[in-house]
DNA sequence: ATAGCCTCCGTACCATAGTACGGAGTCAAG
DNA sequence: CTTGACTCCGTACTATGGTACGGAGGCTAT
């Protein structure tokens, strides 16, 4: 498939393909020849597109292009002990983003609910925060 | 009390404060005088550094700085429905995110404990990514 | 064979949230 | 009254994750 067909099956822009392939996130295919001509266009296949699923989902469960690099290195190097690191790191400060988040979460919900009740004088919201 | 005070107080950089200043979201006061000189070091007060922390919880809240800066002017205006949408809005956004962020712990958690396991052939963090 | 997309590639630019730098002036303590 | 730390201010640079642009050439359907 041409880069146009791989970023819409993949979901993303063909510059982004273009970026992750100077990240050295995604390989960048020979020119290959075509039947009609010698042929200058990149052709890319299923393993392509799996990788790019791959930096999607990696990236949606918080990874940085960087930590996403090295996973796929480690693909290679089948390095486990490193890849359960990288993973179990990721989960603590997954677990760390999602207690402050729920924090926050709580506060503003019990501000949003005094600020709909009509006898409070004024909005609570910003003068809640300016006493934290 | 001086800039540099200011920024120690609030537990921010010095540049930090004056980023803020060029977004508008803290005054910059006049050059005061002192005792002895003319004076043209600037001064900043309690409700300088109560707006500071402001600014960092809401921030903590994941509100972007155009967000606080909003937020900043409807304390001027007292918009409280607009600073409730805001919040609303804010509070949506945090619970997509967690819902999103869980579920990456979750599969996270589930793929280091298989690759503790002794008995699997190969690390399964790596591939369970290219399948989603 | 030609219109009208698509691809290639380098380079430049975007937003967000700061950090760093450098020279000139200011301030407080010894 | 000087030394050393701090302030002022503009400008430039950082990281992260992309987007946009433009010219030259490639591909495909009519």
């Amino acid at each position: 498939m041409t880069i146009g067909q791989l970023a819409r099956q993949g979901g993303v822009n063909v510059e982004t393909i273009r970026y992750y392939q100077r990240r050295g996130l995604l390989p960048v295919p020979p020119q290959s020849a075509s039947a009609q001509s010698e042929g200058r266009v990149r052709r890319y296949d299923e393993a392509v597109l799996r990788r790019l699923r791959f930096i999607k989902s990696a990236q949606a469960a918080g990874f940085t292009l960087t930590e996403i690099a090295e996973l796929l290195e480690l693909d290679a190097s089948s390095d486990r002990a490193r890849a359960r690191e990288l993973a179990d790191a990721r989960i603590a400060a997954i677990e760390k983003t999602i207690a402050e988040l729920d924090a926050a979460r709580r506060a503003l919900m019990g501000l949003s609910r005094q600020c709909a009740a009509a006898d409070t004088l004024h909005c609570p919201i910003i003068a809640a925060f300016e006493q934290v």
